[in-house]
DNA sequence: GTGAAAGCGCTAACAA
DNA sequence: TTGTTAGCGCTTTCAC
């Protein structure tokens, strides 16, 4: 319990018998100035008197704080529960820490004031911005259009649609177009020909880009893309899936495959068809989105397109640390390759 | 694309005619004091410059961040992917956005200097913590140590075996024992008498409250717990059950019940099961803890404990938050209840 | 009700 | 190689 005040700068100059700066500078790293037995007596004043750097003054001197934010702009309420926003989070904070940076999370819903994503900018407290965009188009566009009037450099990942009002943005994605092709022509090479599409009713351009390519595999290979068999409804837990399967399941003219807009979809929507009596795969084939942990272990085991989600936040954060630390670095964007995964619901 | 330095207090105080403390006074919300016109120009002013408070000088001033940390401790690489952890955060992100404090998540592994979970408050970058600790027991005893030594207010999230060395603790728990009370009560009503218990090689003290609830139900009803039927291998994904349901099921005096350590868990052991021709649950009744969003999608649907992970999380910065704008309150800790739910796996 | 003044702990010129 | 100096933007007594 350290009641007194921590030890400053000052504290370890007097102790080690050397000035403020000279303190500052072994703090800094700048160590080639030191004469090796200053760096030592600094050293072990450092040492025993347990010294740390205030990170408030130097924030407040540096105008830096070595603190990413992970900025996430969506309408649900456990949003940072999602195991999708779970793997980028992770994916930055290793690398975050990695590089000594620390990271701050801030959600925010869309109605709320759109001052509120941007509190962690507008107040100095983060040195880059990784962002996560999810709900109506327009309230993504405003975001975007602040980042880019902001100080601060920012990555946006898995965003296309808005992208032209963000000239700075660095943005990383993942090949979802490629994916989803691949996932739709081997259901077609299956012999599926009625294929359905089915999602959550949140706009996000993850889905927009799923959705797009789903219907260019369909026209290209002279399929009607029918509205019956493209729903959106709910949000994105498993539940959701079920009254949209009953709904596509009734239908005079059924399909005989599920595209899903994400693996939890997925897992509900077989369990739906299978409660009324249809068999996965054979009955209805089912499909999904990103490949999480639990995918591989349901029964039947999920086919998917894998989302290097991991990857995305860690190569997101990387590239907005080198920007930090070299500010002549050309913000790269770039887009990770998804994968097909083959398994048996489809 | 803001090239000119922010505006600052001082701006606003020119601007509005005032001094620089009136404006601090407006800032931190002590109206009272001031007369309308005062208020009515600064307001303007600050408007139209835009101002925003600089949250270093602020910190470093008051020496309060508005910041609360999530401190981390496990060995895997993705921790902060774990559904469990998404869902604290989501709990502690959302409470603390109410009361305008931002959330710093620092994550780190066992073997990393123990410093790296300390950062945060060493740096005085955060006010109050919430941690969640998991590895071995010592060094989950030497972070709470320093955790008491420290400054700041901090919150255990369900920690049990450790907090003798933590007497400042704020402890947030779920009643782990109660529900696994529950549900091994309910396997016996169900006929059984031997019940395995599976879960991942990690220590965790949540895990060791289920798996003594377990011995301690077994016990009651004089049934022996078998060491055969206890399995402590791989980590929390789903792919780690299937060499432990494999081994239990080649077992000469096979289980008929498993309990999992977690619902992902139980979902790769009831496809182990199926796998080697088992059926869940006429053969082999398989069930979990926590209750994710999938475990009652899945087929089929898992009999579980549902954990409150969302609210403990809420709750623990809340708690914290009380006590940082009111030192005096009384430190409480609380338990929270946990719910058998009973589905169609066991 | 409002203002003047004194730093919080640190960094980065610039001098020496 | 090291020291001196001048703040960064804000909060907070204490006068008026």
């Amino acid at each position: 319990m350290t009641k007194r005040r921590s030890p400053t700068m000052r504290d370890v100059a007097l102790m080690a018998g050397v000035s403020l700066s000279t303190v500052s500078n072994y703090a800094n790293g700048r160590w080639q100035r030191l004469s090796p037995e200053t760096r030592d007596s600094i050293d072990t004043a450092i040492e025993s008197l347990g010294y740390r750097v205030n990170s408030a003054a130097r924030s407040l001197r540096s105008t830096r704080t070595r603190t990413i934010g992970l900025l996430a702009l969506d309408d649900s309420l456990r949003f940072l529960a999602d195991p999708l926003t779970g793997l980028y989070l992770a994916g930055i904070g290793d690398a975050a820490r990695e590089s000594g940076y620390s990271v701050l999370v801030q959600a925010s819903r869309m109605k709320s004031r759109a001052d509120d994503l941007m509190t962690p900018i507008d107040e100095h407290r983060i040195d880059a911005a990784c962002v996560l965009l999810s709900g109506a188009r327009a309230g993504r566009r405003r975001i975007l259009q602040r980042l880019d009037a902001s100080s601060v450099p920012y990555a946006v990942l898995d965003e296309t649609d808005t992208l032209d009002v963000a000239p700075r943005a660095i943005s990383v994605r993942a090949d979802q177009a490629g994916g989803t092709t691949a996932l739709v022509e081997h259901l077609i090479s299956n012999g599926h020909r009625r294929i359905a599409f089915i999602a959550a009713r949140t706009p996000w351009a993850v889905l927009e880009q799923r959705f797009d390519g789903f219907k260019t595999v369909l026209r290209r290979h002279k399929i009607l893309v029918d509205p019956d068999l493209c729903l959106f409804e709910g949000d994105w837990t498993p539940t959701s899936a079920v009254p949209m399967v009953r709904k596509l399941l009734a239908l005079k003219s059924r399909p005989t495959a599920v595209v899903c807009g994400s693996d939890l979809l997925a897992i509900g929507a077989m369990r739906a068809a299978t409660d009324i009596g249809f068999s996965v795969p054979s009955d209805l084939a089912v499909a999904g989105f990103d490949d999480f942990d639990v995918s591989e272990q349901v029964s039947p085991s999920l086919t998917t397109v894998r989302v290097p989600a991991w990857e995305m936040g860690r190569t997101a954060a990387e590239l907005l640390i080198a920007r930090l630390e070299d500010a002549g670095k050309p913000s790269a964007s770039l887009c990770l390759n998804t994968t097909l995964v083959i398994r048996e619901s489809a």
